[in-house]
DNA sequence: CCTACCGATCGGTAGG
DNA sequence: CCTACCGATCGGTAGG
């Protein structure tokens, strides 16, 4: 039961904000009265904790198993698609959660951002690990601050659950491919070039602009 | 006093959501009783039609304005950049009302969305014809998805008012210069790079990738 | 623009 | 996990 309430917790947080949501709303979907949510819980407060701190670790973990699979062999270039493609992936197969998480952060109580603060921050720095080995390797450029392009690039995946309607797996790749093709190449025109629309690993991609 | 029950309605409604506002917080922040809010306004709903709408127009209407002085003899990297500027100005200028339409547009009540739809619907457009702009100059390639890509640029730009503290005129100069430069040339390296963090217009940038 | 008030709903608790 | 209930607060209104 207690799963049960995080689940409809993080949907109707996630579809009508924390604040409207009230906990005889939570209970009524769980099929139980207002009171027994607190034999689970000791309070509202604590729910949100927990439906926001899931919504950042799900995808935290899943991008941090990806890159470790493949640590070792892989370059920058198959690292960077395999950990958008991970991030995409997690984030809609945990909708409800990340939501609820990208939306309501900074309005949640005080106390219950605490908790969070430290999974948000070891994400931030996987990505921005990521990007250092991009530089090392010579595949990102050194005259662009990288802060920006790596909280640009975090922005345009989180907010694609204001838009995005998945179709399939083939989809997810599809967004994937585009998110990454403009974030290393850029929507301008190349003579001559190249492009394919490769399948999910990605990582034989042309670069065709050096 | 009907401005300043907006204003001060948009700064509660950006910083603690709308649904976590009360009429009675905003009454008292504009120095009157609770029950007077209702000589000025019918409704809650109605403040809240009222600052979503404004919300979006600031933007859309500087961006189109811009757009506007510039149409005849600008080609399209121009153009691109004068909007992005256009946009993140206007973005941080009206901040409470802005941040307001992005972050609580979803959870509104849905008889307060219908009128903002329009708005939305024309400033998406005006990107759209932008981007065909570009298209039919060569600039832009045909081979990626440019709703994707809209969206995206979108996303990100809106989505910086969670991270980007503007710190004076520069501070938007540089992030403009960052956004074109990463959506239209990506951020891998180039072997003889020439890239110039030039002033604000930025349209005599380099393109160094063809 | 204020005073005084309405019914409804909120998060939470005692006792079982 | 339920019943019955608490004080607080909500959006809104009547009458001035």
């Amino acid at each position: 039961m207690r799963q049960r309430i995080l689940d409809e917790s993080a949907r109707l947080f996630s579809q009508d904000g924390i604040a409207s949501t009230s906990m005889r709303q939570i209970a009524k979907e769980c099929g139980i009265q207002a009171g027994s949510l607190y034999y689970h819980f000791k309070s509202k407060d604590e729910i949100i904790a927990e439906v926001l701190e899931l919504g950042i670790s799900f995808v935290a973990d899943a991008v941090k198993a990806e890159l470790e699979k493949l640590d070792g062999s892989a370059g920058f270039r198959e690292l960077f698609h395999a950990a958008v493609l991970a991030h995409l992936n997690a984030f809609f197969l945990h909708r409800n959660y990340t939501a609820t998480h990208i939306r309501e952060f900074k309005q949640a109580p005080a106390s219950t951002r605490i908790k969070n603060i430290k999974t948000r921050d070891a994400y931030e720095q996987l990505w921005a690990d990521l990007f250092a080995k991009g530089v090392s390797e010579g595949v990102l450029a050194t005259d662009i601050d990288l802060r920006f392009a790596r909280l640009l690039l975090l922005s345009s995946m989180n907010w694609a659950l204001e838009w995005f309607k998945p179709k399939g797996q083939r989809s997810f790749d599809e967004l994937t491919v585009t998110i990454v093709r403009i974030f290393l190449d850029g929507c301008t025109a190349r003579a001559a070039s190249t492009q394919e629309d490769s399948p999910a690993a990605g990582s034989k991609q042309v670069v065709h602009s050096n």
